[in-house]
DNA sequence: TCGATAATTGACGGATAGTCAAGTCTAAAC
DNA sequence: GTTTAGACTTGACTATCCGTCAATTATCGA
């Protein structure tokens, strides 16, 4: 007697609701307080049926990257639609960091709860390798974009370099800006507590020194983010504060 | 009738040896791995006595941090003795971090650990404060070489960036490469799984879009690293496979 | 040797992850 | 409408681990 398809529907969305819960508890509480008893009391279901579901407690922090981690890849490709030449396009991918950063701040903490080893293997590996899936995704759209630059003789890979090197740079810049921001808010730091300017004016000079044509001093790329933010993500920038 | 000198010294020495033991377990066995009961088992002395010396078992992982930590900022000031004009010296800074990266890898792990909110506040908070204090004299020996290069006049800050910001984003570069290689080795992607190739020239890039003279193009920063390697850092480099 | 204080112990309380036997519900067959 | 097989749900239970503290042992000056 297959399960019918009302009642899969049904299962469907309470899994659905469950990483939704989940995710709150992890925000309000972080990764002590979220626990599955609070889970299941929440979701008003008992504590087997949530493990009908996830396989462990990591298995639910796994899933709620998954979540977050699809839809900044489908930033990232709604970001490389963007009309102008491949400096402009790559600079609205970055546009789609930023507000994947400012409307999910809670992924990186999930991501590196997922990242140590004695957890990840504890998570289900459909779930850890679909998240790595997102984030091949994520790296693609970059290094997609550089090649059409080096096919279009915007920018010029020299011997020993690779796409994926300045792909990897810009993604650290974005990265270790955000990590920063998080760290100095921590300490209180107001010079690191809002990364952007600096951020956006690290990657400018990271591609002007990579030669990406038409360089910061002959394009403004500001306006181009405006442009993106505008034509690509208007709801985004709007849930975001950027608008 | 307070503790004789002998005794005190002998609880230091016991907690270097918990702080040692510890970092054993969470290297080969995870955070999950590490447990009081373990570490009490392995010194041959009660939990009891373990709790003498640390508050929680978070306060344990930032003992390990506070060790790594304050290696790394030494390392870091080691650097910056480097001969030489200001973004070699910043190399040598560079060289540090590689290092370190290679003869600490658990260091990130805990980091991250640590950061996390609720797992930081069970923490001691000299402890926590202590780690906070090594990142800034990392910081600031960055900061401090950038401030060099600017009253030498090898760099020049435009309106509106600070040298904070530079500084910002060869931390991010470093942090970012080596959170890449990490997730390269879980992912088994040849081309991320050795990012110092990319890193060195990617740092490189950027620091010629500051216009950190002299630039890549007019000098061998390449044999620059290898004279640090040598001049500060003979024994590391041995240790690391890197001499 | 004795007594006071410091140091150590490990059993215990409380909390939480994860299991599973027992019970409930669903829907198809008659 | 009734039956019934099997899918679904439950919550008590086990195991594990963190952190505590009353009891015990060691230390050292008098």
């Amino acid at each position: 007697m297959p399960t019918s398809a009302r009642k899969q529907r049904e299962i469907a969305e309470r899994e659905e609701r469950i990483v939704d819960v989940a995710l709150g508890l992890l925000v309000e509480q972080g990764y002590i307080g979220l626990t599955m008893d609070k889970i299941a009391a929440e979701m008003e279901y008992s504590k087997g049926t949530i493990y009908q579901h996830f396989k462990s407690k990591e298995d639910v922090v796994a899933a709620i990257l998954s979540a977050s981690g699809e839809i900044r890849a489908k930033l990232f490709e709604r970001a490389a639609t963007f009309e102008g030449h491949s400096r402009e396009r790559m600079g609205a991918v970055g546009v789609a960091a930023e507000l994947f950063y400012a409307l999910y701040p809670h992924h990186e903490q999930a991501e590196n709860l997922v990242r140590a080893h004695s957890i990840r293997e504890k998570a289900d590996s459909k779930r850890t390798e679909f998240c790595a899936a997102c984030e091949f995704r994520c790296f693609g759209v970059a290094t997609g974009i550089l090649r059409d630059a080096v096919a279009g003789g915007e920018i010029e890979i020299a011997p020993g370099q690779t796409v994926e090197q300045i792909a990897s740079g810009l993604w650290s810049l974005y990265v270790g800006a955000f990590k920063l921001r998080d760290h100095g808010r921590f300490l209180e730091d107001e010079y690191l507590s809002d990364p952007l300017p600096g951020l956006l004016r690290n990657a400018q000079m990271f591609l002007d020194g990579c030669g990406w044509k038409p360089l910061s001093t002959e394009h403004d790329y500001l306006a181009s983010r405006e442009r993106a933010l505008r034509e690509i993500f208007p709801d985004e920038a709007r849930r975001a504060g950027l608008a």
